[in-house]
DNA sequence: ACTAATTTACTGTGATCACAGATATTGACC
DNA sequence: GGTCAATATCTGTGATCACAGTAAATTAGT
């Protein structure tokens, strides 16, 4: 008889899937920057591992064009196009205003309380100036409610184009400070949800998304002008 | 002096990328079935490389859930899920609708033109039950009208869901005949977009999904019952 | 000191190997 | 004949190597 050997290999999540899923949230969260070099081998002397496993995370990171690839030179985060970002906003406005449109109805009394706390949070993170915390509850708020849409497919989709996003928005969130009126905007959406407005509650996040993009837009209109 | 040594290598594009893109058509045109296994060693016999650029082809589409891929078996084609094959569709119609509405203003009457072309012949594609060429016809009707929405993004969106879609749905149309009141289906999208209808348009293409969920639906319910 | 050619360093790409987990096959035993 | 263990086969995974492009640094020539 052979016992279950409980933790002869902790891992069994290969390798590669975890340097890909570190690289992905290191996106999202905006620890890169638009143009920012990753080689293969540099990432991998970062990991500590071979290039093998590095390799495979880029590819995939490249194949849903998280990434650039070029023949030989070394992935990079891409450059700043405003066209190809305009295109991603829109669309992102598009899917999470759907998304929120099916979770509504799916969501819990206690999930929304969740949802409240968070909100809590994030306009207190905005007071103090913390900014990484107020990322990380941000993409828990909002992830929060496209889980509930109940929609793999979907919640793929808006996670990749964060992951898309993350390197412009995050760094235009960093460098600026918040208009007023956007601060109890995340209450309100909870609020919107709680009263089983789906209408409302899409139209919010679609708001939330157009701040993004006018913060994006300054940012570069300022970077321009450097 | 250096000559520009025209073809020395001719191909310049990466062997993983040629078989990334055969696999991802594949997929599209409907050439493997859900459940289908592809191992990296199989596939790379039968392309008559060493394993390393299969490796990568199939590890980005499985990254881009094309394939799926447990921990040490074989990557397959999903197994048919009538919830996630739906959550697909449902994406699918919002998505494509979208970019209709986006490409109709943008459409040259060159470009009408040869949608109505392509329409015929799909007509006589059915009448004739040629039913690879009406695949091929289908897939770049849509998609030089979603070329025209001037969006990448939503196209490389789309172009993944039909590949994920691909070995559901061509499966049910090869072994279906198609209703009479869809013959004519794509030739009024062309006439709805000359006449820049977008909402018209928009809905017609949501209807001619509909269509590929409703064979699909019908060719499950014939299997489960076998 | 400046330009052009050469060299060096760095990049992804393809191939090959060793290994361990998972499955299927075979075998032995009752 | 049926059940369980041993074995053989097939799987992805990680590591390493050689190679050919690309870009940066250096050197040579004026």
């Amino acid at each position: 008889m052979k016992a279950p050997q409980a933790n002869k290999n902790v891992t069994q999540v290969p390798l590669s899937d975890r340097i890909y899923q570190s690289l992905k949230w290191s996106l999202i969260i905006g620890e890169y920057f638009p143009g920012s070099d990753l080689s293969i081998r540099s990432v991998a002397m970062k990991m500590g591992t071979s290039t093998m496993p590095v390799r495979e995370a880029l590819t995939r990171l490249a194949s849903e064009r998280l990434l650039q690839s070029s023949v030989k030179r070394s992935y990079k985060v891409a450059e700043l196009d405003p066209k190809r970002v305009a295109d991603q906003f829109f669309l992102r406005a598009r899917l999470e205003g759907i998304a929120t449109l099916l979770a509504v109805p799916n969501m819990t009394p206690s999930q929304i309380d969740e949802l409240e706390a968070l909100a809590n949070m994030m306009e207190r993170d905005i007071e103090t100036g913390s900014n990484e915390n107020y990322i990380v509850r941000n993409y828990n708020f909002h992830f929060s409610i496209y889980a509930a849409s109940q929609n793999e497919e979907l919640f793929w989709s808006i996670e990749r184009l964060w992951a898309q996003t993350g390197p412009f928005l995050t760094q235009a969130v960093r460098s600026q400070t918040m208009p007023d009126e956007w601060r109890i905007l995340h209450t309100n959406i909870a609020k919107a949800i709680r009263s089983r407005n789906a209408e409302l509650a899409a139209q919010l996040i679609e708001k939330d998304i157009s701040w993004g993009v006018s913060t994006f837009e300054s940012f570069t209109s300022s970077a321009q002008s450097k």
